[in-house]
DNA sequence: TACACAATGTTATATTATAACAATTAACAC
DNA sequence: GTGTTAATTGTTATAATATAACATTGTGTA
């Protein structure tokens, strides 16, 4: 079979509500929030959530256990991904900087591992919480 | 009172099982394994892991929820962590490399925004895993 | 001693995520 | 269209991870 063009049902109720919402959301707060679109278990959301990990429209926050809409329009599968996070107002924004990624998708460790897909999380405060 | 300098019982308990496995373990193994040192509570376990995530005594794998001993021994406060992540195997390493650390310590976003912190996670195949 | 704060002990519960299995739907070869 | 295969869905139950709340005990120091 082809790889996949279009989005499932379920699949695009849950990226619908995400993309909506534009910040990063929970799993059981998706799940609350689609019930009227007729999703009424966890796991309809976490594989909706899994497939569309997969293929790049949405990224995992893992320190927040929380998932958001990708920005870069390109990024068609999730390889590299940067955030920044204010630990004030929980703020997340997707860092989108070339020179960054470049440098982290050639970075070589001293094993000499390959890699493949990295995740990085920067925190502090954002311009607002630092002032309080 | 001053700043402590040792750790407490419950945080040593933890701290001696983490450093003698010497590779990621979960909360919940943790609290199984020490249980014959007196602790029966998952909370026991976790407030000694978040002691000792804040003092830099051990790092937590976001992307595993699992806890692993520092190796730097001057990380005294896990500010700047970086782990290669082999997904055969699931073997973690802390990656030591100034010229990373560095690279990440002075990054600034386009917002401006000071972090004070990153934790960074490469994932790929491992040596052994990529010949399978 | 008395104070303040850190750490402990304990029960209950919240939150996040997956197992297992049956049924249905979609894409493709023929 | 028919048959085949894989993806997706629906459903119930349960596993795994983590915190709330509150009473108690320990420790350093004024």
């Amino acid at each position: 079979m082809l790889k996949q063009e279009t989005l499932s049902k379920n699949q695009q109720i849950v990226l619908d509500y995400i993309e909506k919402v534009n910040e990063p959301i929970k799993a059981y707060s998706i799940l609350h929030n689609v019930q009227k679109k007729g999703i009424k278990a966890p796991l309809q959301v976490y594989r909706a959530l899994d497939k569309l990990v997969e293929i790049g429209k949405i990224h995992k926050i893992e320190s927040r256990n929380a998932f958001v809409a990708c920005k870069n329009s390109n990024c068609q599968i999730s390889k590299a991904t940067a955030f920044s996070i204010c630990e004030g107002c929980e703020e997340v924004s997707e860092i989108s900087d070339s020179k960054l990624s470049k440098y982290l998708k050639n970075f070589q460790d001293k094993a000499g591992m390959k890699f493949n897909k990295y995740n990085l999380e920067f925190f502090g405060l954002c311009k607002k919480c630092s002032i309080k």
